[in-house]
DNA sequence: ACCATTATTTAACTTTTGGTCAATAAGCCC
DNA sequence: GGGCTTATTGACCAAAAGTTAAATAATGGT
């Protein structure tokens, strides 16, 4: 292992002459290079948590681990640039648009909301770095729940209201929040059962299995609400 | 910090009187201090990771760290023992008889049951060494999800069939699996919320605030179960 | 009161790991 | 093709962290 590695050096010096098997030294520009440990981090943190190590990190790169400090002062700044790209990139405020959409009915703006929130949010990388920062500081978690909180609960307590056709704006009240709550982690709990849990979830006869599973658990929670909270 | 610890030493040599404000190196018995080893690791592990160091561990619990290899042959010994305290203490064989119980109602044993299982699974011990573990190997948590697959679904699935007035002993379905998954899951996440996130879940106003909520989801879920199944 | 046992500590070793720095060389411009 | 810029590397450092071995001392039995 540390042979072949180590030996590589000698081999081109003793051989100038480039072959396919043997790795040449490659210039990258900076930003593509940055991009492309960005990216590789990301897999390589929400894998390994925020304590592995960054030689194997950069192994699976294919550079040397000095290279990273080229581009990040300290691996912190490195695990905060993480932090960004995958809350930046993955939070959508089409979101907010599609809920206030007027043209949709509440139920039709769960289900279009919570089948793309699972498909945007429920991945391997966006669950499990999620999960890692609440263990850890919350600075993520924290982030991310802000925006839920602030943003789309109030949205989509606002259409279950519609739904079971009572107008009010009043405050969301505590058993309302917790009744959506009840629906939200019930969704995330899908995430969390694929990848933290590991477990292959849905029988691979029925493709849209997701989709349906989470189309009935809307009903479902539109259902209850009804009877919940009128009268 | 190291000064005081380094220092204790050197003064019980100075002066041999037994002060109590002055620890005096105590042998414990082996199963005591065994006992203890593992209590603390538990409550240290469910913190900082399987990654905290066992220097800071034994700092809490007034040892050198090398004490520790006294008990455990090796790191990894310790954390084997941490599971298998954990799943054993908190894991009740009393779920499965209080779900056989015949004079309890359908909802009345969803409610004694998650009632139960929320007071006894969400801790933060539980809750935060389960997900460690499905973050690295998922040794416990495949467990974990083993009993609660083979030993209560079948249970549950069969008292929502009660309470739908449905007669069939036929294998469950994958639809009303995903359906209580979803009351499962929605339960789960208040623990999530709670030690992963953080967050403080009630209004200090309300003490039984959960076992509102919980029984609201209970009710919500078996009242869709009853739309979505009976034709 | 003494002795044997063993819980506990001290000191030291090793590997791991984040981080630094000077040397090397790939690509670009002229 | 020569030279400049800077991406990339190899050697090295220091602190962290798991592990070992020998020395020390608390306890229980006689």
């Amino acid at each position: 292992m540390r042979l072949t590695q180590d030996s590589i050096p000698s081999l081109r010096k003793a051989n100038k002459v480039a072959s396919p098997a043997m790795p040449v030294r490659r210039r990258m520009n900076t930003t593509d290079r940055r991009r492309q440990i960005v990216d590789g981090a990301i897999q390589f943190f929400a894998t390994h948590g925020l304590d592995g190590q960054l030689r194997n990190l950069t192994k699976e790169l294919g550079i040397t681990h000095t290279l990273l400090y080229h581009y990040f002062p300290t691996k912190d700044a490195l695990i905060k640039q993480v932090y960004e790209d995958v809350f930046e990139s993955r939070w959508k405020p089409e979101w907010e648009a599609l809920l206030d959409d007027n043209k949709l009915s509440p139920e039709e703006k769960l289900n279009a909301f919570y089948l793309d929130y699972s498909a945007t949010v429920l991945t391997y990388d966006l669950v499990r770095i999620l999960i890692f920062s609440g263990l850890s500081d919350h600075s993520i978690s924290d982030r991310f729940f802000e925006m839920l909180r602030s943003r789309l609960l109030p949205r989509l307590i606002r259409e279950t209201r519609k739904y079971c056709q009572r107008n009010t704006r009043a405050k969301p009240s505590h058993r309302e929040l917790e009744h959506l709550m009840g629906l939200h982690g019930g969704v995330f709990y899908i995430g969390i059962r694929r990848w933290i849990y590991g477990q292959a979830i849905y029988d691979a006869s029925s493709p849209h299995a997701e989709q349906e599973i989470i189309r009935d658990r809307i009903s479902s929670y539109l259902h209850s609400a009804k009877t919940l909270f009128n009268k």
